[in-house]
DNA sequence: TGGGATTACATGGAATATCATGGAAATATT
DNA sequence: AATATTTCCATGATATTCCATGTAATCCCA
């Protein structure tokens, strides 16, 4: 399955629309979504990307609705309330929520960075921040010893 | 197929109606209802919201009417008795029954927070309230190697 | 392998449609 | 008849669709 690679900065107008890289599209539409479902990372400093289907696989792992379980996650109806799905319109542009943009600090322009099944929106200097720490761990890691340090997560 | 998610905050007209946010009707006519069902959260401080077939396959698991068993939950009994039916008319409103509002407290707007297959309905304020807390406590578990695997990692 | 032609893409603005919401009219209830 | 409930209509705000354009990437053929 193709992966969602490499980053792209695209620009935000003034009615907050931002084009989705051509190239993250047409993995979307290969896996046959039209839309792409947005939630707040846990640290808060970026915005989580992914299609439908790994909201519904989620889902399906927390379990369906029941009143009376107290066992079901929290955290997932958190996840739930503060994800939304934004439909691509004709001109491969998505609106990414006020509420979310002015959690971050973003204006004018966001980055889309690939994760591979999922990607992330960051503020530009948020993202470059990042990769300049993740990179440090990295070199640190690997004087230590480390195999394939950052493969997985984060 | 399509989950109810995001939140969205409409008002109470002094009739009692208030819009049920479009994204949501049109999952639930995608589905096949034309109308929904309410009843009080298990804590007490939320109404849940889905339509008639969630509620059969409740009924489903919990057991259906047997005049010989005693073993049926009592409070699916209760669960099935504070439940009420709303159509949605033609504007897309409801009207959410007095008792349900003055329970919550709720007066001038509530919010229709997404749960997945179903959604829920606050007073603004509880609901923001427990956001905090659900977050706070999911920051406490991870620190201390928590659940949901992968799927809100950064 | 240049370099011109063509296409794809991101972006801006304008036209159009949808949505939430308030009030009035019509219908039902008692 | 009086009141409550439901249906219908109007409207401002918001979101979506449509079209135009500059630019960058790709293609193509001499």
């Amino acid at each position: 399955m193709a992966l969602f690679l490499s980053t792209h900065t695209n620009k935000i107008d003034k009615k907050g629309r931002v084009s989705v890289p051509a190239r993250f599209r047409s993995i979307l539409t290969e896996r046959g979504y039209g839309a792409i479902v947005l939630f707040p990372s846990f640290e808060g400093n970026a915005i989580n990307a992914c299609d439908m289907g790994v909201m519904e696989g989620l889902l399906e792992r927390i379990g369906g609705f029941d009143p009376f379980s107290e066992d079901r996650e929290s955290d997932a109806d958190v996840l739930m309330a503060e994800a939304t799905e934004l439909p691509i319109d004709g001109d491969g542009r998505i609106i990414i929520p006020l509420t979310m943009l002015e959690q971050l600090g973003i204006e004018g322009e966001c980055i889309f960075a690939g994760r591979g099944d999922s990607f992330q929106i960051w503020r530009p200097a948020d993202f470059e921040d990042r990769m300049k720490a993740v990179k440090e761990r990295a070199r640190l890691k690997r004087s230590s010893g480390g195999s394939l340090g950052g493969a997985n997560n984060e």
